[in-house]
DNA sequence: GTGGTCTAGACCACT
DNA sequence: GTGGTCTAGACCACC
């Protein structure tokens, strides 16, 4: 499993855990129907709580990226879920975030460019 | 002034002071040696409390983007700061945020790169 | 037999189990006297483990709607049990949850005597 | 505050804690902007712990039925959610479950309209 | 003061 | 075995 945190990232370690696993559906390495970890086993791997990873997998299980069923473990959803406005608004301040960063260490906007396409090559670069 | 906050925004209010003002630095409406409003009037205007503002200061002054001296209020600084690993990998993590939230909404390269380019193109706009 | 099982429905799939043979019962499709199938048999039908059945059964067993014996399988009991305050107060919490949900969702009392009486000719009108 | 919890309900405590703010939202009893007690001064007032209300609250917030902001408390939304599939399937599972026990209990249509028809009133007509 | 995160560990429910 | 809930208590972030 290609999942690690990095506790020197403010970012909390269970949104940590399910940003990775979203990263891995987004490349495909994970496909709908495949079974994840299981959160004592994935726990023991990255080293933190069971607790932590359970609260990643089920914001997942919330926003319809796995499926988590007591006793059967969590796997990758079939149905591709709808997105509503909160989606859109977040992203809309990841741009603005991204923007202004970048500004402000005197980035042009062909670099930006180029750090986003690098990074999307780096994702569905994986794709099989 | 041009700050404003917005409490459906997650993001902590002073953090968005600061993003703001960096906003207003980025756009050239605010130029080095330009003063700031004092952090009462600040704080007044916006309605939210002293600390709040003096912190979103503190970390503008941190970040070398204001020069702040007791009694003197704070004012924009002149000398570009250089920006050590702590800005790089933030902005790292911003690009690696975007793209994995646009590839979860679906979508491509192209749409994001556009996003990035109107949002450049709305900040550097304002410059006079 | 018309009993299924719904993996995206969150409830167990035993009360799943439980539920749909209740229905089956009160449909009159079912009758007191008739045979259910086998557990093994069900379990194959379903596609789900024999141990999952066979709790659905016990605890269909334990409300004295079926009479499970040893070797010879289950058939629905004749006897209307009489039911306790445990029945009473499950009944009261779903008139209670169904109304709360109603109300969230900005539905009227007349609305909800529509799906109501809807779901009661759904499952009465089967019956022949 | 006229929370409560049953530890005899097999329902989750942070979802009791859950479900009765929603009971008090819709009984207007709780109008948009009303501050809620804080997580600890609710989980003494139930005898439950500090997360478990925080669990409550953090659902409540992603219904956008509240607003949780750190250092402020949490307050009833003003904006009107958006309801999705998901929760008319609910509604609709909740509506079989209550017809189904009823039948099982030998209740006729008529007895459950005056169930649903009470309970109805018993929110309604606290409002004022 | 407020809520948020994380831990350790117990116990329960489901398959 | 699996995940779900709850507790107790620590520490952090925000206002």
């Amino acid at each position: 499993m290609q999942i690690w945190v990095d506790l020197n990232d403010p970012t909390p370690i269970y949104e940590q855990i399910a940003n990775a696993t979203k990263e891995l559906v987004n490349q495909k390495l994970l496909r709908p129907g495949d079974c994840l970890p299981s959160v004592r086993q994935l726990a023991q791997d990255l080293g933190v709580n069971l607790n932590t990873v359970a609260r990643a997998y089920r914001e997942l299980a919330r926003e319809g990226i796995l499926n988590v069923r007591q006793g059967r473990g969590a796997s990758v959803a079939r149905a591709r879920r709808s997105y509503g406005a909160a989606e859109r608004e977040a992203l809309h301040r990841s741009v603005k975030r991204l923007v202004n960063e970048a500004l402000s260490l005197g980035l042009d906007l062909e670099q930006v460019r180029e750090l986003v396409a690098s990074e999307f090559q780096r994702l569905k670069g994986k794709e099989k």
